[in-house]
DNA sequence: GTGGTCTAGACCACG
DNA sequence: GTGGTCTAGACCACG
């Protein structure tokens, strides 16, 4: 489970995982049934607090997002939502839209950001492997 | 000034003012040398303590997108970049990383970004760009 | 960590916390990569409000002179300047100004300075320089 | 009277001005019986307010550092204290050693900061007339 | 234990 | 009227 987190953020970190676990089901690269990493190894990937890690798993339980099955880990649930491909896409704009306000206050010329883009990308796909889901 | 709070999310207050004071200015909502309401006036508007209004417009400040003027009032600042190129760029690049993490999530396939960003930059340019409304 | 905290000062207490921090970086009395006590320590130190402490830390963190690290404490930052060569050369200037009318109300020759600069230059280095204690 | 008053420090401006006319006294440039701009006359100069003004002039009063004669104006106490050119140096070191402070922490070079001070003396005394007192 | 956020309320500085 | 500082105290996030 690929999750990315900013220790820096004003944004708690619980609230970074939850955020992106959500998305993750949401956009069904994560479907219903599906096994997530137990808490440990959640906690030892991100490099995050055994506790914090728990607590995601809590809140994502407590909006029916995960189901725990005691003694065999947690789960997808069956009715965690969905979002079409519009929703998905206004959401992505919306990233797209801070990272642009951000460059407008830094004075980073438009033009300039698309080039940006393209080298993150590249770093990005690099790293993950470049065939994501073959 | 319309600002949307929302008390329940991770976010924390001030930085929710931070985020959308930064938009509109970057949108041209407000413009430089424009006044920002008062800070009394902010957190009885939004219903936040004045403390937190005022911590906002500190950190809006420091970010020298605001500027203070004693007894008067805060303005949007004129702005010129205090922070290296360098900085600047490494900043940005956050930014960009955070949406790409989103396209990540939302199963968006890398290769449609730069189409999406382009379209975003195109749909804020016309609305901020130099010529208003031709 | 020895600050000297004057209450009465027109100075405002959290300002007086990050430039003695600042010199006893400075001076090398603290290194990079140390820790420095926590926030209720200080505060219980210096007879201060907690979250005058904290604003204290706060504003050294976004001058980038220490690092939080979350659960952890607060710890002398590595360094790398973060402002523009232009915007550093700038503040500097302030400074130097502030010593410069300083120097006139104290009626001391604007000739006789620059041999008090370097004086205190050769004093500083001695002290901080690398080699320490040769 | 030759004050420099710097809005955006964290020194409240009518401190910056008792402190500062302490020194002009204290080092002679004002002497005792010699009579001061009136409050209006400082206000208009310094572009603060009236009452910034009167309020620094009633503390330069309150320690006995000036005197009030009603109609007449504010004129240096006799009784003003007075210091030795070695308290007077020690001062002036106080404040270069503030900006050799913030070099440090600006990552300015030490040996750039002598050639920046001869540069902004020049500044100053040129803006301030070559010969300071004929 | 660590730091961060927020509120309520007092008081100051400045216009 | 404007913003800034400080305190006391609650509660949260993180280890």
């Amino acid at each position: 489970m690929d999750l990315q987190i900013d220790a820096a953020s004003a944004i708690p970190i619980y609230a970074q995982v939850v955020d992106q676990v959500k998305s993750l089901i949401a956009s069904r690269a994560l479907r219903a049934g599906e096994q997530l990493p137990s808490v440990r190894e959640l906690a030892s990937d991100l490099r995050i607090n055994r506790n914090t890690a728990a607590r995601a798993y809590q809140m994502l339980e407590n909006d029916g997002v995960i189901e725990t099955r005691h003694g065999q880990g947690c789960f997808v649930a069956a009715g965690a939502p969905r979002w079409s491909r519009e929703e998905r896409i206004r959401r992505l704009e919306k990233a797209l839209d801070r990272a642009l306000v951000e460059a407008f206050h830094l004075e980073v010329p438009m033009e300039e950001v698309p080039a940006l883009l393209e080298r993150r990308i590249r770093l990005m796909t690099r790293r993950a492997g470049p065939a994501r889901r073959p």
